[in-house]
This record gives C-alpha cells, sequence and structure tokens, in this order.
DNA sequence: GAAAAAATGAACATAATGTTCACTTCATCA
DNA sequence: TGATGAAGTGAACATTATGTTCATTTTTTC
C-alpha cells in the first residue's frame, strides 16, 4: 500500500469516527485505534488533529463530488444531465452515513457565505460542474441565455440549502417534495420555449 | 420542587447524557447543560462524577424493578405472575433506550460474579423478587418442592444472561425465541405434575 | 545484511475537565 | 421591608487527559 492509498484509508478511518463522537470528543487515538496503528505513526501522516479533520471531510465531499461527476458524464441530453445532476447530488448523503453525521455535528462545513467557507475550493469545482451544464445547455440552445455565473450560485445556493433542510433539519419527505416541484420549476424557466 | 425531586430529576438527566456519550466522553458541564444549571450547582447535589454515573444508573434499574413489581403484584395466578415476572423483565429495556445505551457501554452494570456488582444491593431486591414467586409457587403446592435460594440464583443468571444477548450484543430475534422456549421448559419443570 | 522506510511508545507541554468555594441571588417569613 | 437561610453562580485551582514530538526499534527493500 503506498503512501497515498495509506492516507485514503486514514480519511476514511478519521471521518468514521469524527461521524460517531463529533470532533471534540474524538481523540487521535481513537482514529489511530480504528485503524490499528499507533498515534505517534498516525502524526508522519497528518500534521494536527484539525488538520487530519479538514482532509477527512474533504475527501468525503470529494468523493461525493466525484460520484455525481462521474454518474452525469455520459448523459447526452443536457436536460436530463442537469436533472441527474442535481438529483445525484442531493440524494448523495442519504447512503453517506459517516459524512451526513459529520455535517450535521459541524454545519459549517455547509458555508452560508462562501467568505468563511473552509472548502471553498471543493465548492467551487462543485459549482464548476454545474455552470459547464448551464453553460452546455445554453450553447446547444436548449436554456435561455441567462447570465451563467449568476444563475450557478443562485442554483447552487438553493441546492445547499435543501441538503442542510434535508440532512441537517432532517425536515425529511415534505423537503424532498418541495425539491421535486423546485427542480421542475427551474427546469421549466431554464428551457426556451 | 424539593430535594429529592431534583435528585430524581438530575439522575435522568445524567442518564441520558451517559447515554448519549459513554462515561469518559461526558463532562459534568453537559450534564449541567442538560439540566439548566451550573456544574457548581450540580456538585451541591452529587459527590462527584462516578457517584453521579452509579446513581443515575442506580435510579435506572430501581425503575426497571419497580415497572416490573407493580406490574405482577396483583396478579392471583402463581404461574401467570411467574411468566409475566420472567416476560416484564425481560422486555423492559426495549423501552428505556437511555438505560439501554449506558448498558451496551458498559456492561460491567451487569455483573458476571457478584463478587464484583456494583449494585449488589438492587440485584439481591430483584431476586428477592423473584424468589418470592417461586417460594409462593412452592406454598401454594403448584411448584415442585426444590431449593428456592439455588433456583432464584440458577434463575437470575439465566435471565441476565438473556438480557446481555438480547441487548448488548443484540442477537435479537432469535434470542427471543429462545427466550420463549426456554421459560416454557422452566415452568415446565417447575409445575408438579 | 546494510540502508531506508515505517512504526513504536515514552516524554512533554498544554488544554480540558473535575472539584471547590467565596460570593451573589433568590425565596421565605417576621 | 429587610433579615436570614437556601440555592445558585462563576472564577480559581488541581489534576487528568490529550495533542504532539522524537529517540529508538522494527520492518521492508534491494
Amino acid at each position: 500500500m503506498n503512501r497515498e492509498e495509506k492516507l485514503t484509508r486514514i480519511y476514511e478511518a478519521a471521518l468514521r469516527v469524527f461521524a460517531r463522537y463529533g470532533y471534540r470528543r474524538t481523540r487521535v487515538e481513537d482514529i489511530a485505534d480504528e485503524l490499528g496503528m499507533t498515534k505517534g505513526n498516525l502524526y508522519l501522516y497528518v500534521k494536527d488533529k484539525r488538520d487530519l479533520y479538514e482532509k477527512a471531510v474533504s475527501h468525503g465531499l470529494l468523493q461525493w463530488q466525484g460520484m455525481v461527476a462521474r454518474s452525469i458524464e455520459k448523459i447526452d441530453d443536457v436536460c436530463e444531465q442537469f436533472l441527474a445532476l442535481c438529483r445525484k447530488g442531493y440524494t448523495y448523503l442519504s447512503r453517506d452515513v459517516s459524512l451526513r453525521s459529520v455535517l450535521i455535528n459541524d454545519p459549517s462545513i455547509f458555508p452560508l457565505s462562501s467568505r468563511e467557507d473552509q472548502f471553498a475550493e471543493i465548492n467551487r469545482a462543485s459549482m464548476d460542474l454545474l455552470r459547464s451544464v448551464l453553460a452546455r445547455g445554453i450553447r446547444e440552445g436548449r436554456f435561455r441565455e441567462v447570465d451563467v455565473d449568476h444563475l450557478t450560485e443562485l442554483l447552487y445556493s438553493i441546492y445547499v440549502m435543501f441538503i442542510i433542510k434535508t440532512y441537517v433539519k432532517s425536515e425529511g419527505k415534505s423537503t424532498q417534495k418541495m425539491f421535486e416541484q423546485g427542480l421542475d420549476i427551474v427546469l421549466q424557466g431554464l428551457l426556451k420555449k
């Protein structure tokens, strides 16, 4: 196992433990135990506890992002692609138990303003994916010629709001309905008549 | 609210918090927060953290015991009473979420040997209840004339084993079947032909 | 079997937490 | 109302727990 694989293993173990106990209540040693190593050894791979947390969360967010990106890359119709992007992104957390728990314990992971975003780079990449789909729709003459950057920001904010409502505040069922309704409206609003 | 009621409130809050985080990871301040008081004030009611834990668990165990005792006291038929005692005792933890979690985190609450039993007094009282039902069955000529003390100890051990299997190791469904089977055999074994 | 890489565990500094207590606030009753 | 005791507070302190480092040992590589 090379260093990169080992780091992956470390981040995934760390995320599980942080999910179980929350940041403050997990000790570095808990994570070392989960990995079957000593904390001294763990420190050969990470700078400090905070760093480990951020890397573990980042890793989790990147998994999410990668899964969504892969699942839409081969979709020909740009409307279908847009719908898939939104739906896959939105439902992902229902499967990733650890990341969901961590998010519940630490809602600051999803920033209210991008100014205070610890994971700005990852969020930016997610927005880029969204932007590229919107741009494609316009380029292909399917979507109206709106301001892509502003729309990306708007839709991303709505998307984040839905995720928080659904998984952090767990207003489950009715929010999911709202999501589908909102998605329908947005797509209709986007389409050229 | 008098002192005793306040102590009850404290023990119940403490049990909830200990259930949530486990003994080591709960801070005295977490419990004070749950109660809406300062930890300084909490210390006017308990000696120290360990004491609070033991009192909280004791209180939980006594609730259990009291519930079972009340639910069988008015049963006329001693066989029915015996069955109810076993069943009520066995199923109680499926409802008491906090006590169950605490037990899962700290299985030493249920002792392997009565030598190392932190809650010996409570367990003794529970055994007394069982013993009194067995004695009544014999007195009324329904049960065979076995040695009551030894049988009490034996049945109590089996009972504890079932509780651990069911709630700590959560070997749920099949264990419940085993319990009903075992209960049937024991009752048949007890009855005079 | 020498050199490099990985891992250990003890040591240390610091932060977190348990515990105490002088002081403040609140309730009771003359 | 204001004296008196009970209840509660929050800062201070002692101790423990935990994060972090590093000299040493073990394992791997060639």
